[in-house]
DNA sequence: TATAATATATCTGTAACGGATATATTGGAG
DNA sequence: CTCCAATATATCCGTTACAGATATATTATA
């Protein structure tokens, strides 16, 4: 993967479950990464648990990728810690995550024609 | 993984997209190998191209997590082809597909929450 | 002033995957 | 009938992704 391998979004398909939960986490703002794994966590009701190689190496990967950059801008120095490490999104990042996101979620009604999935799938409560 | 390994079906999550889409393959009945590459492909419109390493390699690890098994029935001997092995879902592999599909599907709401989702996802063709 | 939690980084073994290769059968075009 | 593409299965090997262990340093708190 050379500097110019500007590729093509669908070539990168299909993700895999923790660089899919990277780039979601990552959706609506810069994180570092210890905030990137607790945000995953609990994203997924602790269903995805990554341990410090699974988070820095795929940080690592996707970096090469260009899926994300780390950002220079910092919050308020009150409110840091000097040791973090901030990373956002890229252009082809948001670009991929869309497609991967469509690409489930057409494995999602597959899935729901062949009545696979439990009868309710209720997000959060009971309906009263 | 010993024999009397009846493990439970949410260790085994999250599953890679091929086993995913292996299992969704089976989902309506019986196939044979080939007949389940040509499945998948032509169920993710080409997205999931499987090689025969990956696919028989993929089936081989599924048999010995029990998620599938070989199946004795066989065609009309008219309609069949000697070479074919049939394989079918297991109760465990039956579960642990609709788990994954329901783990998908709270993702896919996660993703349409941050609105990631390009605007909308039509399944086939517009209502009738 | 300990100590747990935060935060990053690397190393190593294992599993999954992709492509190449091999082999044999089946069905259809010429 | 014969050739050939498509069907069908299988294995091997190199690469990548991941999981767990280990290491180190900082921050906040008891």
């Amino acid at each position: 993967m050379t500097t110019a391998d500007v590729q093509n979004p669908e070539a990168l398909l299909p993700l895999t479950p923790v660089v899919f939960h990277i780039l979601l986490a990552l959706a609506d703002g810069e994180r570092h990464g210890y905030s990137i794994m607790k945000t995953v966590e609990a994203q997924t009701d602790g269903q995805i648990k990554m341990g410090p190689g699974t988070l820095y190496g795929s940080i690592k990967r996707m970096l090469a990728a260009a899926l994300i950059e780390e950002s220079d801008e910092r919050p308020d120095p009150e409110m840091d810690d000097s040791r973090r490490r901030y990373y956002c999104l890229t252009g082809l990042g948001a670009r991929v995550l869309a497609l991967e996101a469509e690409r489930l979620s057409k494995a999602v009604q597959l899935a729901q024609q062949k009545k696979v999935l439990p009868p309710v799938a209720i997000p959060a409560q009971e309906v009263a």
